[in-house]
Order: C-alpha cells, then structure tokens, then sequence
RNA sequence: GGGGGUGUAGUGUAGCGGCCUAACACGCUGCCCUGUCAAGGCAGAGACCGCGGGUUCAAAUCCCGUCAUCCCCGCCA
C-alpha cells in the first residue's frame, strides 16, 4: 500500500511539468517548491506532528478571521485545517475548490478541529476556479438542498460532495467483494460482448447499433454467453459489467444502463446451490463493507443488513397467499411493487430477514431457459431476491438438455436456428447448470438508504439523459 | 406505452389575480474582525417569474399550446 501511494506521488511530481505553463504561483513564489519532498495524504496527517509536510487538495473550506486564515484543505483521504497567517497569506486569490499545494509544520492545537492543523509556510495555487460552482461542496446536502437533476447535471463537480460521491467508494468495495467472494469459490472472471447479433432472448427491449452494414444490439445481458463459458469447461464463471436496457421506464429504480453482477455455474444437483452461493456472496459483501466503509454507512445512517445463515425461501405462489392473508391485497402473476415491500416487511418481521427469496416462478413469465419443475412443470426452478422491499436478483436453473431447450424455444414460437451460437454446446454434454444476476446499482442503493437508483450510478443513462 | 406533478437570481425555496418596483436562506462582491470550524458584523450586486399565445382594467398567479424536468404504473436488476 505505501509503495502504491509513493508511486502515485512521483507520478504526479512528473505530470507537475506538464502543466506547469498554467500553474499560478503564488506566496511565496518559489519555482522549484521543494520538489524532493514526498506529498503526504491528510489521512496521514496526524502521525507526522512537528514535521514538515507537503499537502495537496482542494480548498474545502475558507475563513478568514481578520488576519487570520483558515482553510480546510480536502483530498481523496480526508480533510485537516491548514493555517495562513496574515501579512504573508496570498489573501484574495486563494477561492473554495480551488486546487492547491501546501508545505507546512503540522502542529498540536486544541483550538483546531481534531486537535491537529497544519501552519502553512508555502502555498501554491494549482488552478483556481473561473466561475461560482453551481453547487456549494462544503455544506451538509440537508442544508444547500441540491436536487439530483443539478447534481446529475454538474456530475463531476457534485461528486466532489462527500455525501453525494461516497456512494462510489461504497459501491466500488461492493463489487471488489463480489469478484474476491467467487474467485475464492473457483470462479473465474469473464468478459462477455456486449455487441450483440440479436435481441434474441426476449423480455425487454434492446437498442439498436449500425454495426457496419447490419444491425446489432447493446447486449441486455450476458446471459447466452455466460452459459455457454460455463458449458466450455470453465464451470463457474462471474462477470461485472454494462448492459443496456431499451425500456421507457422511468422511475427511481430503472436505468437504461447498469452495471450487472453476474454468476453462472455447472454440475448443480439444485437451484438452491445457487441461492446458497448467493447468501454466502452477500454475507461476505456486506462483511466487508461494515470493515472497510464504516465512515460513509455512517454519512447515509445506513445499517448493513445481517444476512442470516438462511434467506427465507418463498414460493410465488404462497407468497401471493401470504399477501392476500394479511393486506387483502390481490396480486396476479407477480409481485408489483408494493406487494414486493409488503412481503419483505413480513419476512422482516416474521422471519427476520430483510432477504427473501422468491422461487417457482410460472414458466409463461420466465425466459425460454429457465429449467421447468419437476413436480409443477408449469413452474420454473427459478427465483428473485427481494431486499428491502426491492427485487435485487434474478436467477434460476437453466435447461441444460439440448432437446428440452430446442422444443422449449420452439414454444415459444422462436426459431431456434437463430439460436444456433448459444445452441452448440448444448449438443456436447452441457452440465446441469444455473446462475444469477444482481443490479449493482440497486444493491448499493438498497444499502444506502437511496431514495433513487441513478444515485448509485456515476453518469446514469436514463429515459431522457445522455449526458454527461 | 399509459397516468400525475413541477418549471421564480448561481443553488434551494416562498409568493398562486391588484399590497410584486418579486421575498427568504445559502452562495457571490466589498469592507471589518488573530481561533474559525453550517464562523460573525456591515454594505452591495444578481430574476424581464421556462417559452409562445389568450382571458382580464390588472397575470409570476387563471386558461390553451409548447419545451424541459420529476414521479407513478406496466416491464425489469
């Protein structure tokens, strides 16, 4: 870890030249501003008192008091009060979220936050803003009230934000975890196109992409190709990865682009092995996330769910009864949206689970692979994961022999010569098989307490925004 | 694809027929302040009330259209 932040720190020593045609010297303009020293991160800080140190970051916070100045100075680790002492302070120049560097004497001072501060002897502004930020950095969002479409609108800047860019380090561990879990399990990574021939597998709809001289499809999932990978003798495969959605949803848990979590493995005796090696997945993910995001749970007053040893399993069917038993309330087919957070507050309170699955979907409302049940044929061994009232996952068993597969999307009324790239390895031997998908927005939006997916998404493809 | 709501300074809101020459907060500009930490004090700038049309003696306010945007449903992760 150290040799990685003192690469990062000659890394940016040498871009320094680079730009330096538009760095602004300032106080007290000195070219060649000590440049041996190491930059230190303000996470740091605090375990070099009575040193010398040189910090890099951006203005977070400005006070003058008379001739006094105090800056809070921000970098991707933290925050620490740096001092400007009058005469010598560059007074007007320095401006909020402004891009500096400082060298100065970290000092003991009960007077200053968390009892540590830096007195500035040397600052270098490195780029100073040209106009007044639309949004205000330094402000609890309680307090300046940004709405998310100005948020979205000036992405960059309002992930500047702590609470509005700490979703990304929470999301970021997320996915780490995810890959760390499967990997540990002989799960190997793949990357799957995304170009696609044709919308092939139905459900939703895709868009449309001049691939020279015909049409292709963004990729609405990995699903044929995950299969098929697992089929071609790797047994377990993952992926983390883009796929497009051609809905015209628009609400606070769709996007047109998302980033899914996929798993597939082979030689399963049951859907269930699938649900276990999701249970076991989420409990290590959010184990992770209470050690290492302890600060931003903390920014979102975000519990992580306990995952217990066993998520609930519920059939469609009973939970459609359990429903009707205790809201009256009549559900067809599927669980809408209330009836998904009505059934997990019985699962929270009755069972105490904030996970439910939710199995034994009828075969008319699944996709043409999803295995068909043994005892109720018009039943699929397939599943949702319900969290907090939100559907997280969709997986299930996939039809492995390659005659079931051939009649079942003749069922459907599709030609399964179309299909005959995902087919082919269905006629060499394909292990029972099966397999699942997370939205990873939605997964962090449910830990986080978001009240919209395109929250927990960098620059969110929506209905109406392509940019930025 | 269907339905509902909202557009007022840089940001977030108030005002919803005449008292609007449009208010409040934060931000911004200037001055003051040597311990601030959602800093404070004083002074100031900034909005033709999304756009177009209509009703009226009078429109930010009511009506129609349009554009933008948010949300709900279907579908899904």
């Amino acid at each position: 870890m150290a040799d990685l932040q003192r690469l990062y720190a000659a890394e940016y020593e040498n871009c320094k030249y680079l730009f330096a045609p538009y760095i602004q010297f300032s106080y007290p303009c000195q070219r060649d501003l000590n440049m041996s020293m190491k930059r230190t991160w303000i996470s740091e800080v605090k375990g070099h008192i009575g040193e010398k140190v040189l910090l890099k970051g951006w203005v977070h916070t400005l006070r003058p008091i008379g001739k006094l100045k105090f800056i809070v100075l921000r970098d991707r680790t933290g925050f620490v009060q740096a001092k400007l002492k009058g005469e010598k302070a560059p007074a007007a120049e320095i401006k909020e979220e402004a891009a500096i560097q400082i060298i100065g004497t970290v000092v003991e001072d009960p007077r200053a936050p968390e009892g540590i501060e830096v007195d500035v002897e040397e600052l270098r502004i490195l780029s100073s803003p040209v106009e007044i930020p639309p949004i205000q950095i330094n402000r609890p969002l309680a307090v300046i009230g940004v709405r998310l479409e100005t948020a979205l609108d000036h992405r960059t800047l309002s992930l500047r934000h702590p609470e509005i860019g700490s979703v990304f380090r929470v999301r970021a561990e997320l996915i780490w975890a995810f890959r760390e879990y499967l990997r540990s399990q002989g799960f190997l990574e793949v990357q799957t196109p995304k170009i696609v021939a044709a919308g092939t597998e139905g459900g939703t709809a895709l868009f449309p992409v001049q691939y020279f001289e015909r049409t292709a499809y963004l990729a609405q999932s990995p699903q044929f190709y995950k299969q098929m990978l697992v089929g071609a003798g790797y047994e377990r495969v993952f992926e983390v990865g883009p796929v497009y959605r051609a809905e015209q949803h628009n609400t606070v848990r769709h996007l047109n682009e998302y980033i899914s979590l996929d798993y597939e493995m082979g030689f399963i005796d049951d859907f269930r092995e699938i649900t276990q090696v999701e249970t076991e997945l989420l409990r290590f993910m959010f184990e992770h996330i209470g050690r290492a995001c302890p600060k931003e749970l903390g920014l979102y007053k975000a519990e992580v769910p306990r995952v217990p040893k066993e998520i609930p399993h519920i059939t469609l069917a009973d939970a459609i009864e359990i429903l009707k038993k205790r809201h009256n309330k009549q559900c067809e087919g599927d669980l809408d949206p209330e009836g998904e957070k009505l059934l997990c507050e019985y699962t929270k309170e009755e069972l105490g689970s904030e996970f439910v699955f939710v199995t034994h979907y009828p075969r008319a409302t699944r996709p043409m692979y999803a295995m068909p049940n043994e005892e109720d044929p018009t039943l699929t061994n397939t599943f949702d994961l319900l969290c907090r009232g939100l559907e997280i996952t969709t997986g299930g068993q996939r039809i492995h022999p390659y005659n079931m597969l051939v009649e079942s999307i003749q069922s459907r009324g599709l030609n399964p010569s179309d299909f005959d790239f995902y087919l082919e390895i269905f006629k060499y031997g394909m292990p029972p098989h099966g397999g699942l998908a997370i939205g990873a927005e939605r997964l962090t939006a449910q830990l986080l307490n978001l009240t919209n997916i395109r929250e927990a998404s960098f620059f969110p493809r929506d209905r109406t925004r392509i940019v930025p």
